[in-house]
RNA sequence: GGCCCCAUAGUCUAGUGGUUAGGACGUCACUCUUUCAAGGUGAAGGUACGGGUUCGAUCCCCGUUGGGGCUACCA
């Protein structure tokens, strides 16, 4: 236990809700969680090696499912949020079972890592609380609860009820009654916050926290206070929006003598305009981003920079972006972690996308983008047209769902504004390029007609033709290809020119460009 | 309303009791160029406000303002 930076073991978790999907917030918050038990677990790997031992529980990331149901969780919630985790590559070291086909069974030493499974465990802590004198059944009515100012009364009158008479109050109660936590009078709860430093809270504004429901189901607070303690979970990192649960959970902590784990809270995610993020911003699903054609290793990198950045003194480390996962678990430190919330910039998201989109092989490119092409693009002309069209694209695109808007003509011809029905080509453009342009009739006839004798169509051979056309006419080039792109691809965007010929053929060439010679003539 | 948290350009951020306040996205200009994108070069743009402490505060303290979170027999 000699590694100098090794200061025990990490036990983080990750505790969503499965009331809907995964969202960018959450995400973010398991990524730090995950980076820091993997740093955590590459030390004790190390020191194992040099013949060290690691006392208890090693560090973990740990999933857990917080279904304590209230009707809202489901199963193909669940399912989501554990695809979302592994799509982004945060593979969890104790938790739920990531096989579909072995669905609710859990992986690791100290499960279920459902929690609506550890009920028998959460109540035999009630059972300890109400025998100890640190909880009691409450009998309270609403009226009773309530203060003379209306305001709703935090300590409850028959906190000192014997245990005896609490019994005999639960068996007239007809719904069964609750259990609070006896909390102590005007104590301050504080404690020294991984990201924020001392935070407190005084006692009288939390009061005897209900911990069970009248109906026999355990409340939030106090179930993720057992499982964190049964887990050995030894630092909890978890979402600003928890703070205010945090002192109920020392209550806990304290009136059982458990040992406190390390809390840390991390800013919100906001949404440019700083309000809370929500579907007005775009997505908020990580699977929205994959939907969208975001790689999984843009959108980790670019949530890693959202509220923490590499510290220390290293300047090149303080200014670098661009993280390999090796590098962020490498140079991750929960106290890099910054305390304001940090807004969702989806430009920069897309520029990162745009730099991993490029540093990818061409047949990684690919494949990553054939979910995203149309089904009938590779029966149209064959794979390998296919690949050689996406190819082009490898320079230009930000996020792969734009292939199909950028790419159609390649497979399709588009439909001329002379024809019934909406057409392909933009109409303005048309008009500035081809029907308004005096040189258009000229320069579409006398290509095309060059066109039709070539033999040998390649790139090269299309670039000495067209290059010596525009020098014999005196025409700019530009002036040249602008109307034949559009005549070929609907609008003045594309590809470059020889490249587009090219790869269109001759004989798609002749029959777009021959629709625009005939009715310009 | 009550409790709690936060505050460096439009955005993500680095940094320091004395700096030309650094990097990135975005924006603008120029460049490259057959269009677009990418690339290259450059520019504009910031310490919320008011008080202290100090020889000196962006940095430390207090207040104001602004933003956010929580305020369930939800999680």
């Amino acid at each position: 236990m000699s590694h100098p930076e090794y200061t025990g073991p990490v036990r983080v978790r990750f505790a969503p809700s499965p009331t809907g999907y995964l969202h960018t917030g959450g995400a973010r918050t398991a990524l730090f969680n995950w980076l820091w038990a993997q740093q955590a677990r590459r030390r004790e790997e190390e020191i194992r090696a040099l013949g060290g031992d690691i006392d208890g529980p090693g560090s973990a990331f740990i999933l857990r499912i917080e279904d304590t149901d209230e009707n809202r969780s489901t199963e193909a919630s669940t399912r989501a949020i554990l695809d979302s985790l592994v799509w982004l590559g945060l593979n969890w070291d104790e938790g739920p079972d990531p096989d579909p086909a072995r669905f609710g069974e859990s992986i690791g030493p100290y499960g279920p890592y459902f929690q609506s499974m550890r009920a028998p465990m959460h109540h035999q802590v009630i059972q300890e609380l109400l025998h100890r004198g640190l909880a009691f059944y409450c009998p309270a009515t609403p009226e009773e609860m309530t203060g003379p100012d209306g305001k709703k009364l935090l300590f409850s009158p028959y906190r000192d009820l014997s245990l005896d008479e609490q019994m005999h109050r639960l068996e007239k109660a007809e719904g069964g009654l609750p259990v609070r936590l006896k909390a102590p009078r005007d104590v301050e709860l504080k404690w020294d916050d991984l990201v924020r430093g001392e935070i407190s809270f005084n006692s009288e504004g939390i009061g005897d926290i209900i911990i069970q429901k009248s109906n026999g189901n355990l409340l939030y607070n106090f179930a993720v206070t057992c499982d964190d303690r049964d887990m050995h979970v030894t630092h909890v990192l978890r979402g600003e929006d928890h703070i205010s649960n945090t002192p109920k959970q020392l209550l806990i902590y304290d009136a059982l003598g458990w040992p406190r784990p390390i809390f840390g809270h991390v800013p919100l995610i906001v949404g440019m305009d700083r309000a809370r993020l929500s579907k007005r911003h775009g997505a908020t699903r990580v699977e929205g981003y994959k939907e969208l054609g975001v790689l999984p290793q843009a959108l980790f990198n670019f949530l890693l920079l959202i509220g923490w950045a590499p510290s220390g003194n290293d300047a090149e480390l303080a200014n670098k972006e661009l993280f390999s996962v090796e590098e962020a678990i490498a140079a991750f430190n929960p106290r890099g972690i910054g305390k304001s919330a940090g807004a969702f910039n989806t430009e920069k998201l897309e520029y990162f996308n745009g730099l991993y989109l490029r540093s990818l092989s061409p047949e990684d490119f690919f494949r990553e983008l054939l979910p995203f092409i149309p089904d009938d693009w590779i029966s149209v002309r064959g794979e390998e047209y296919a690949v050689a069209v996406c190819a082009l694209y490898q320079e230009k695109l930000t996020v792969l769902s734009e292939i199909d808007a950028n790419a159609w003509y390649f497979f399709r011809d588009p439909s001329p504004p002379w024809e019934a029905g909406e057409t392909d080509y933009n109409i303005d453009t048309v008009e500035k390029l081809l029907i308004g342009n005096p040189e258009a009739p000229r320069i579409i006839s006398e290509l095309h007609a060059r066109f039709e004798q070539v033999k040998d169509w390649s790139a090269a051979n299309l670039e000495t033709l067209v290059d010596g056309f525009c020098a014999e006419s005196g025409l700019g080039k530009g002036k040249v290809m602008q109307p034949w792109r559009v005549a070929l691809t609907g609008d003045k965007v594309s590809p470059g020119f020889y490249e587009l010929l090219h790869l269109l053929g001759q004989e798609t060439t002749l029959r777009r460009g021959g629709w625009w010679k005939q009715r310009l003539s």
